[in-house]
DNA sequence: GAATCCCTTACAGATATCTGTAAGGGATTT
DNA sequence: AAATCCCTTACAGATATCTGTAAGGGATTC
């Protein structure tokens, strides 16, 4: 089992837990956990300095805002500069996202090695990705269907600027006249129109309303 | 101290943390907790019938959705009927919502004891509370501005069921139409655009699809 | 009981939305 | 070069939205 382990959890409830469920379950010599990014990266700096590297990273994705300043503000920064430090080490992302397409981008981009969803499974998975990570395996919480994010609809910088000056309360009249002024192309009304009604059949929707709500709700704009 | 508790908590970490710090900080006989809102309402139930109930309820708003049934959805909603069943027992609500609104309509009409967000100081706030809340005194966390709270609008049950309509993708008639097959009331279309309109005003907003993009980007729904 | 206020409702006119048809242009294929 | 595809654009007709006026009813005030 890893011997050196290291948890980034903003959440005091939660990191006292998972430490807890880790101590419990899994034969670790060294646990430790911290709320805050930039110092789980100073300790994994530290550690790897004194030749005694960290083996494993859990991490949240999303940590709080509070008083103190912070360079590293979130697990994606946090991961980033990880992999840069020490490229061979596994990191297993811990967090209530459960986009497939952020997701992902995670393994991907970063390479972690394990994704888990907080939730009523969260330690048993947890344990379980743990083990699976430690024989150079992956894990992902059986919750996610990653295959899903290659179905899901992108919007491209077209969609995105129609929308947000629809979002801003312009009608497409306006979005229309607005970009001739800014020689910004396409630029019709009819255009503009087309664009919208193929976002409503992309996703279920049925009028610009109900789009906007439902794009907003899930936060891709 | 307390001598029987009851924990609602869907994540099995943060359920985990809560309960091993309570046990560590206060002296608590009887601590139960459970990941469902109707086991919860359950047990109170059964221990109100044995004449043993329970004296403080600390728990969640937000339940994650899973494969299994369930009739009370929310926290809220356990409040409400936890509220209903006991009206003697004591509530505190640990949850990441902070917006001041929201909190404070929980003291108002649920009359709940005590709030505590989640977060880096989380477990010594939620002693705090408890501790606090024995002594038939409430307690908020310090980070929650709830005076903020009586400057901003409020969305009454009315505005809330067309806004849900209209995200929906329905038409102002075909909105007026449920209502009126609902036997919903008021429910004319022209009233239903004096509300939307002046909700317009009061957000600062002009047109529907403004409105309820905003109110979603700022979670009012 | 009259006056006032507030909410509900009806209606109407000006705009805006949504959908479909059709024409033209650029890029790619055959 | 012709055919094809895809994107842009114009236009038009049916609906929907937005705003204003006005009438009626219930509750409260005077």
């Amino acid at each position: 089992m890893f011997k050196k382990v290291i948890l980034a959890e903003d959440f005091q409830g939660e990191n006292h837990g998972i430490a807890e469920t880790l101590h419990e379950k899994l034969a670790i010599e060294e646990l430790q956990n911290e709320l805050y990014c930039d110092k789980v990266f100073t300790r994994l700096k530290v550690a790897l300095k004194n030749n005694a590297p960290f083996e494993l990273l859990v991490t949240d994705l999303f940590f709080e805002e509070d008083h103190i300043d912070r360079k590293i503000t979130s697990g994606r920064e946090l991961i980033k500069a990880a992999r840069a430090l020490q490229p061979n080490l596994k990191i297993i992302v811990h967090s209530m996202e459960n986009n497939p397409l952020q997701i992902n981008t995670l393994f991907k981009e970063h390479k972690i090695n394990g994704y888990v969803c907080k939730g009523r499974n969260g330690m048993i998975e947890l344990v379980n990705a743990i083990n699976e990570v430690f024989h150079n395996r992956t894990y992902v919480s059986p919750q996610v269907n990653l295959t899903a994010a290659n179905n899901t609809i992108e919007l491209d910088d077209f969609d995105r600027s129609i929308l947000k000056e629809l979002a801003n309360g312009l009608t497409k009249k306006e979005v229309s006249d607005k970009f001739k002024r800014e020689n910004k192309t396409p630029n019709s009304e009819s255009t503009i129109d087309k664009r919208i009604s193929k976002l409503y059949d992309e996703y279920e929707t049925k009028n610009t309303t109900s789009l906007l709500f439902k794009l907003a709700k899930e936060g891709k704009i």
